[in-house]
DNA sequence: TGTATTTAGGACTTTATAATCTTTATATCT
DNA sequence: AGATATAAAGATTATAAAGTCCTAAATACA
């Protein structure tokens, strides 16, 4: 469903989400460690969420990564679509370009529905609220 | 969403479907025509499909594809596991292989509704069916 | 029985994704 | 100013997916 760059990405954005009273920059390496990712990838990912704005960044010592607290709250939309794009929501399953309600490929009508509710959940969720119930303890990131 | 793999397996599925009251075995050369896909790779994607007993292949002159109608009819979960696997409908979004009902990563719930819908549609969904609806011209195959 | 036709299967190539490594820029602290 | 810590950026490598090509096997038909 997701490219690996973004499950690390979301998983990422609720670790960054649950330290956030914290006010602190957090290095690749607490990030890696926290959700068990390899380290240059992710901050890869780190550069792209940061280029995006869903992240501030800061180098040097004490530098790091945190969540921009000016665009809260954060979506899970948002963060997909920031690392693999609106192709899940909106292409064709069948990768037809032509493809919509007019003129519909054969399954169109099948998928509508369920990209309403995946599109739905996604622009509904808030990465803070996944990310308080990880700090309950009801919910695992690693 | 799905493999081009997969994409391409179901738009074969379809126009095997929607000829299938010919019945005649229909060549790779038509198919790939008939679904605008690449040749060779749609040949291997239909000796797939025909492992899998979802086709039957016949060598030789007047050889080719067909449906298998002892299958029928065919849930279009049938032809996305064929191809992909069941990884779709069944493992976590976010890659933990630990992750369960009982264990649940920080956006399990909120993707057990969206997989059921989808599981539920490729479960219910048959290929004769959507077939069907090409035939009658309001959906399109290329 | 020989030849043409067509799928089967394996080797290969290309492209995209995943992941790493190296160098540079920037900030902090002494 | 100098040393150190850290992210940014680009180059590189590894692995997987997408796609091609070639040879072998099977079938039909003359």
């Amino acid at each position: 469903m997701f490219s690996k760059a973004c499950e690390y990405g979301i998983k990422i954005m609720i670790y960054l989400a649950k330290v956030k009273d914290e006010n602190r920059m957090v290095g690749v390496k607490e990030i890696s460690k926290a959700i068990d990712s390899p380290e240059a990838f992710t901050a890869k990912i780190l550069q792209q969420l940061a280029k995006q704005n869903l992240l501030l960044s800061l180098r040097g010592p004490h530098g790091g990564f945190q969540i921009n607290k000016e665009d809260c709250p954060i979506m899970l939309a948002k963060v997909v679509y920031a690392i693999d794009g609106e192709g899940l929501t909106s292409h064709c399953v069948l990768g037809f370009k032509a493809c919509s309600g007019d003129h519909p490929c054969p399954v169109h009508h099948k998928f509508v529905a369920i990209r309403d509710h995946l599109k739905g959940m996604l622009m509904t969720t808030t990465i803070e609220e996944v990310a308080q119930q990880v700090d309950e303890g009801t919910y695992f990131l690693a």
